[in-house]
DNA sequence: TCTTGAACCTGTAGTTACTATAGATTCTAT
DNA sequence: ATAGAATCTATAGTAACTACAGGTTCAAGA
């Protein structure tokens, strides 16, 4: 009979996250409502953890609660393709290589405000900061 | 005296960002107090295009209000010591490094599971996207 | 067994960066 | 002059948590 079984505190432990993100996510269904003890108090097991793994790995990937709530309907309703899956995962990649992008292009002007930096300042209308970023718009119009 | 002039509808138009973060930035202090009509409207100039677009872009970039504040000091009090605008520049690009690097394992984290999936070819009990994400945990136990 | 004190419970409030709504006022174009 | 679009202020709602408050339960030591 030595079924594992978990605090919420523990369980929160081994995935490295807080108690109430555990309840949060209880409140917004990622999370099923455990069996509880005679006084209450929540009861998980190791499919409880992998799940919640899934979740907090997930949103460091930048899924939302919602996408999340999409993805585990796969394993939950197990009558979806995995190319749904694929698709989700695929956007999420190319919105990740914009922000690098982005970025990388941020960070050069940054670097050249250092190399160009004298001790004057600039003023708005000339400043390689702005300039960089302000190009995305001058596209547009 | 056509000194260009926008109303905030117009602003906000220009940068595609909604009158009511026009509004709220300036309530953080982001976007200075602009003068008034007569009936107390708001009356922007060109600057104001550039800076609200270097605050949308920025928030893309992944940075919070708080550090736009930092950035923009850059611009508001050019009277800065050259070393202390340097450092405050460095400490930003290093930062913006460090978002790449992050972003850049993401990807690459997005990418690999993606080329391990077939897409339609099989349903959820062998989709390696949740496989991989469910891994994790077992590396941990 | 009895008793602390840590962990847990529910529920509400605070956080960030907006977004939406309400009700009043102002601007603009006919 | 007037209709209606845009703006004004202020407040409430959203996402995804995080942090209490104030009570109850659990587990370990005396």
């Amino acid at each position: 009979m030595n079924t594992t079984q978990f605090s919420i505190g523990q369980l929160a432990k081994q995935v490295k996250c807080k108690v109430e993100t555990v309840h949060y996510y209880e409140k917004s269904g990622l999370m099923p409502e455990p069996p509880r003890t005679e006084g209450g108090h929540r009861i998980y097991a190791l499919s409880h953890i992998k799940r919640l793994n899934f979740i907090r790995r997930c949103r460091e990937l930048g899924f939302s609660i919602k996408q999340i709530r999409e993805l585990l309907k796969f394993i939950d309703e197990p009558d979806h393709y995995c190319g749904e899956v694929k698709a989700m995962a695929m956007l999420q990649a190319r919105e990740v290589q914009q922000k690098i992008d982005d970025l990388t292009r941020l960070k050069l002007a940054l670097n050249e405000m250092v190399g160009q930096c004298k001790g004057s300042g600039y003023s708005i209308d000339d400043c390689p900061i702005i300039d960089a970023l302000y190009i995305e718009n001058n596209q547009l119009s």
